[in-house]
DNA sequence: GCATTGACTAGGG
DNA sequence: GCCCTAGCCAATG
């Protein structure tokens, strides 16, 4: 358990229910863009429960795995309301939650 | 510490 | 539209 491995983790519990992200997205989220190859091993130990990790889907729409249960994957994201095709998830990119949320704060902390 | 692997991504054929 | 190659980071052996 390394403080990536938690980061990453934390970052996909931020997924709002309903929406996908991408392991790219995870791994800008968890401070590594590029360390989406990583963010995949990671998800392979999913240990934290809760863990939405079937919302972490590949670019493109492309599902990705999930311990080789890709039935069981696509069918949570459906029944989260997400269209999914054969291998891909249709209206992804309307669906895709790069964690870069409105954020209304009052304080525009522009960088 | 080096080498291999992995639920990846982007580009070319 | 599908398949292959190259690049990359972190974890594991």
């Amino acid at each position: 358990m390394t403080a990536f491995h938690r980061r990453v983790i934390q970052a996909v519990r931020q997924i709002p229910p309903g929406r996908v992200a991408t392991y790219g997205d995870i791994a800008v989220l968890a401070g590594h863009p590029r360390a989406w190859r990583a963010v995949g091993n990671i998800m392979r130990d999913c240990d934290e429960p809760g863990t939405p990790c079937h919302r972490v889907i590949g670019a493109g729409g492309a599902l990705g795995g999930y311990g080789g249960s890709l039935h069981l994957k696509r069918e949570l994201l459906r029944a989260e309301g997400i269209d999914v095709g054969m291998r891909r998830v249709r209206g992804f990119a309307t669906l895709r939650w790069t964690g870069v949320k409105k954020a209304k704060s009052p304080s525009s902390r522009r960088r």
